[in-house]
RNA sequence: GGAGGCGUCGCCUAGUCCGGUCUAUGGCGCCCGCCUGCUAAGCGGGUUUGGGGCUACAACCCCAUCGAGGGUUCAAAUCCCUCCGCCUCCGCCA
């Protein structure tokens, strides 16, 4: 949700925004139209209910006719006021419907466009030249077999398409990431987190996934308001709803692991082999709360955080602003770390991290008490201000492994394993395939 | 899953039975000021949040807010219903 004082100022900003995303401006005309309305239906319940009021206690005061008299004449008040509160409320909901409907503005640095107009930032790495080194490199799939670390067939026995087993080396490969990124968090001050991934409909209500597209990628429980989360993010907006954080506290710094759901609806033949694109997938998350004027530097940082774990993997790779509108509505900008994929000969999405400044934390109602910035009287008791919320990938652990196997795969099928990530997994060098 | 109890403006708490003087009591903490060599103590005042009006986004006035939503009533913290959360006991169980 935007902030109401920018519809209402400077209404043209959000108009750009839209046009840069290539949407409409009609919500905008009509939010606007939405809060003339709400207004004017505030000042005249709230006229006609003060005057009520005011009876009411000459009512409490009064006794026999007198008060038989008062109790005739206040009743069609009554009536009144209950009216234009019916009115009032029917308002509200309107303006809040229509202010919902307008996605954050996006920055000025974001490119124009849409999903193919993306910027490329930087290319970290050299993509491996297999033809050079004189073998072909086999997918993550054939690897995969070979070490015994991921069964694509009896995922999809047992779950169905779209799932797997991993195991042993495999399954060591995901504790190994997760514990890289956790360490790797921790160490930078962040607070580490398991979270829930199944959560009640307000907090998926909160992040604003289910108004997008009505939420047909969400996984929801039969019989229960309850949805399987696609990300810790939803959770994690959530974590601090209904609370005015201390100021001073900010920002505070989460790494949150979490099993992700999505029904990937609408994606029928894409990546349909191996595990680039599944229902499920276990991740870890940075999601930061901190203030408005720290955001933009914030967002830097948390990427500084992405290229860092993925240079630990001695991965290939290449970062991309994208564009406005392929932007989700809460962010107003978004940095996409793509790692090279050997056997699809190019550059597939491994980490995001987007800037939502205080579109999540208006929804959730999540603010910050500030020292007073007015010096005029300086009361001492500080002020309410929202905050900002981003988040970012450290690591989705499936496609991590993808890009890990198929970039530090050997002639033999073995794969190379990064010194820093060697610890990790006791000090193993290599991982070889079973049974040679 | 069953039975019962509870939810008041940071924390604790009065009020709920018997609806109106509750514009919600008191304490702690916190903020501002006064006072005493300093500190502590003491004294005085302030201290929920959101919204609207008016404006300098001040002051001020008004409306809402007693877990959330609905209902009854001229009038609801107080009565009724639904939901959420917490606690206790029983059952089951990782």
């Amino acid at each position: 949700m935007i902030d109401p004082r920018i519809l209402r100022d400077e209404p043209d900003r959000i108009r750009a925004s839209q046009a840069k995303r290539g949407a409409s401006a009609d919500v905008v005309d009509r939010a606007l139209e939405a809060d003339a309305v709400r207004r004017a239906a505030i000042s005249t319940f709230e006229e006609k209910r003060a005057a009520q009021k005011v009876f009411g206690k000459q009512v409490a005061q009064a006794s026999g006719e007198e008060k038989q008299a008062l109790l005739a004449q206040v009743k069609e008040l009554s009536a009144q006021v209950k009216e234009l509160e019916a009115a009032q409320t029917a308002s509200d909901e309107e303006w809040t419907a229509s202010l919902k409907a307008i996605p954050n503005v996006v920055a000025e640095q974001t490119p124009p466009g849409g999903e193919d107009d993306f910027v490329v930032l930087e290319e970290v790495g050299t993509p491996r030249d297999f033809a050079a080194e004189g073998f072909e490199p086999r997918d993550h799939i054939e690897l995969g077999r070979m070490l015994g670390a991921i069964d694509l067939e009896r995922g999809a026995k047992v779950s169905g398409s779209r799932f797997y087993f991993l195991t042993g080396i495999g399954a060591q490969l995901e504790l190994a990431l997760v514990n890289l990124a956790m360490d790797q968090a921790r160490t930078a001050g962040f607070t580490q987190v398991i979270a829930p991934s199944l959560v009640r409909r307000e907090a998926m209500e909160g992040t604003g996934y289910l108004d997008q597209g009505g939420g047909e990628d969400i996984y929801r429980i039969e019989g229960e308001e309850m949805y399987l989360v696609g990300t810790s993010e939803v959770p994690m907006a959530a974590y601090h709803s209904k609370e005015i954080l201390d100021g001073a506290s900010l920002p505070r710094r989460y790494a949150s692991f979490s099993p992700c759901f999505r029904k990937e609806a609408g994606s029928h033949g894409k990546d349909t082999k191996g595990i680039i694109r599944v229902h499920w997938f276990d991740k870890v998350e940075m999601f930061v709360y901190t203030t408005l004027e720290d955001a933009a530097a914030e967002h830097e940082r948390l990427l500084g955080w992405e290229k860092e774990f993925l240079g630990k993997l001695e991965l290939a790779y290449r970062v991309v602003d994208i564009a406005a509108g392929d932007l989700g509505a809460s962010a107003i900008r978004k940095f996409d770390c793509e790692a090279w994929i050997p056997t699809q000969g190019k550059y597939r999405e491994l980490t995001s991290t987007s800037n939502c400044t205080d579109f999540q934390t208006r929804r959730l109602d999540t603010r910050g008490r500030f020292p007073a910035t007015g010096s005029a009287t300086g009361s001492g008791q500080g002020e309410i201000r929202p905050v900002a919320t981003l988040n970012g990938t450290l690591t989705a652990i499936t496609r991590t492994i993808v890009a890990l196997l198929e970039t530090h795969q050997q002639a033999d099928g073995s794969i190379r394993v990064p010194a820093a990530l060697q610890p990790y997994l006791g000090g193993l060098e290599f991982l070889k395939p079973i049974g040679a």
